[in-house]
DNA sequence: GTATCTGCAAAAGATTTGCAGCAAG
DNA sequence: CTTGCTGCAAATCTTTTGCAGATAC
């Protein structure tokens, strides 16, 4: 099946890819409604329509919300703030060795991992420290 | 607030206790309803009880469902089969070192991670390969 | 005894789906 | 034109919640 490029799509599109962090759904929808009126199920819809195209990637937080960014050719992971969300890049990844001598060790053909490292920004940090003064 | 252990919760956590592998609420409910007739919503305020307490742990995976277990006193990741969910332990913890890395370079006070490492065990691969002959 | 569980049914939140009409290629 | 997109409302799935009665300590 043919996936058609329409306003909405491009938008939906364009929205994840302007964003500077990772969005949920509704971030998505309540952002591209504002420039185009439109319907969550057409956000969902495009969201699935997009991951299948790997134009975009979603990953499943332990906050129990979906987060969804544009696919970038560099294979990244990343450290999240627990209070302002706010994400910074992890350089290289820890893993690809570690996969090696997982497959070695145990047989498994290793598909793909994901992970989360939690944190507090130094932002936040601070923030925190003036509020208890 | 106290925290009751009635007949119920301590079947949830026998239950979870002995199982071999995280298992969803639902699986555990099925399980215990077996021993016992209770309600879902009991199952999920038990583990809520059980979570406060830190006697059992949960993990939100990428294939969308929330997996609970009994805390252990070692800090361990898995390695998932994402055909028969099998999980098998990996020895030591591969991020301790990267945190330590990144709380110098960022700033960040980092407070926990997550992660998960997918791909087929050698049993389902070996399954795999005779249904193809 | 009294605070905390439990069952039940209803509610909530996120996502999906059926269907009829609309738009892209 | 024909396939695939969209809106809407209803359905789904998982988890939560209010309340009245039951139970642990």
């Amino acid at each position: 099946m043919e996936v058609k490029l329409t306003k909405k799509r491009a938008l939906i599109l364009s929205v994840i890819t302007d964003s500077s962090h990772f969005m949920t759904a509704d971030e998505i929808y309540t952002a591209a409604n504002q420039t185009l009126h439109m319907n969550p199920s057409t956000v969902y819809r495009a969201l699935h329509a997009l991951l299948d195209c790997h134009l975009i990637e979603k990953q499943i937080r332990q906050d129990g919300n979906t987060y969804y960014k544009r696919t970038s050719n560099e294979h990244r992971h990343h450290l999240i703030c627990t209070n302002c969300n706010r994400t910074i890049d992890i350089d290289g990844c820890p893993l690809a060795e570690l996969e090696n001598t997982l497959t070695t060790k145990t047989g498994f053909k290793i598909t793909g991992h994901n992970f989360e490292i939690t944190g507090i920004c130094p932002n936040c940090e601070e923030q925190n420290h003036k509020s208890e003064e």
